[in-house]
DNA sequence: ATTCCGTTTTGGTAAGACCATTATCTTTCT
DNA sequence: AGAAAGATAATGGTCTTACCAAAACGGAAT
């Protein structure tokens, strides 16, 4: 290697820890730029002067962490990447299902959180957004319609209009807590869809908000916000008792 | 072993990948609760008929995940762990470092969840959380009037402060986000209190914050809430401009 | 030019050995 | 008898070596 060696050497215990910590300080810090390639494990193993398990569980990590993406072959090895989006989900989901969370306090955090997102959606997002939103609800609606629905479709449908409803906020955060907190509970979401008595209910009130966003119309469209939390609620409640 | 084989065999590529989800399956289902013990790395190679290698891999990304913790010698081994925030506001903040997300984004989420953290703290909070509440404003208040406050150790009071406040919703969600948020990114909250013009200013509009809560008055509490997130945006502001 | 087949690079898996640390048991000394 | 010191065993951490499997590349055959 002509190339400075970025790396120094580890000796002590935690060997795996020190080799991925320094890895992780280059990435940060801007040292490695993503689609950067690093040097193969074997490389890396007589740069650091350990052995090559050492260099894989410290890969495994970073892997595990979103910063490098692994490939196989000739020309393969760690990339690496920018965290994105499901990794950070990954991790709150898992806090979540663990902890074991009453519904209501998800759902009440959902229904103010959905209801900043609407009010900025409509200040910021375009018009082509707006009606792209329009456009999916529609076509949820019309998917409900069939005779046969596919429910997981569905639910990844209804998944991705509130995505991209947090999209057009314009701030990431937003959309990155939606994502994490859907992934960990969407069972809820579906529920509302396999149960018949508020499948169109729901799929009807979906096109109401997003045609009260697109007609710039904010307290009309937080109405349309807090029937679906009402109505999801409901749908809780009854199945609850129906236990 | 006289225990029923939990885990099964695996033979296709990514083998520890599946080792791995495996043994978090089971501790999200509950197979495996908190404290448990899982067996032995050498005994685990055999009941999923694998090397070590393998098993030590798929140990390194649960443990990443915050899922294990590892102990070394004689009755030592992974033990089954409750997910901790910091595991999720490492993983939040790796993101946001790797975007350099624009603090406007950051702020513009606390606010509008400050805001509603506040009313429900209002509504549900005890009397004493209250007067607990004004009581450590006040502390952090009277320590900025000291001749050399320590900044670490007021930045952070001025966390748990927020903490403390987030609880008083009674929904844990609001504390986990705000903890994640702010371990994450304190930066710009210390900011606040290095700058001679905003420190005391702050400090006390914190206080006036906590005796509005205390006198259940949402309204004028909210006031000092955007109250405090307009100054903190004039400070950066001002940031920006002298560099 | 296209297809196919080796060759090479590189991650993935396997097996075995040894080291470092820790808890437990045993011995020994007071 | 009690406490301190030492031996023992269990277990994670590291190292070595070897081979397998996938992917990219290049040359030969068509």
């Amino acid at each position: 290697m002509n190339a400075p060696p970025i790396f120094s050497p580890v000796r002590s215990g935690r060997a795996a820890e020190h080799v991925a910590l320094q890895i992780e300080a280059a990435i940060i810090s801007g040292q490695l730029q993503p689609k950067d390639r690093l040097p193969s494990e074997r490389t890396l193993q007589t740069q650091f002067l350990t052995s090559r398990g050492v260099i894989r569980e410290a890969m495994s990590t970073l892997k595990q962490k979103g910063l490098v993406a692994i490939r196989k072959g000739a020309k393969g090895g760690a990339f690496v990447k920018q965290v994105e989006v499901p990794n950070v989900s990954e991790s709150l989901s898992l806090f979540l299902r663990q902890h074991h969370i009453d519904p209501e306090h998800i759902i009440e955090f959902r229904e103010h959180t959905d209801r900043a997102i609407t009010i900025m959606a409509i200040a910021r997002a375009g018009e082509d957004e707006k009606q792209e939103l329009v456009k999916a609800a529609v076509s949820l609606k019309s998917m409900l319609a069939e005779p046969d629905p596919d429910m997981a479709e569905i639910g990844e449908l209804d998944r991705k209009l509130n995505i991209r409803l947090a999209r057009m906020t314009r701030n990431p955060i937003f959309e990155w807590i939606m994502s994490a907190l859907q992934q960990g509970f969407s069972s809820h979401d579906y529920a509302l869809y396999e149960n018949l008595r508020y499948r169109e209910r729901i799929a009807a009130n979906w096109s109401d908000t997003a045609r009260e966003i697109a007609a710039n119309e904010p307290l009309k469209a937080l109405f349309f916000i807090s029937n679906h939390y009402f109505l999801l609620r409901r749908c809780i409640a009854s199945k609850k008792v129906g236990q």
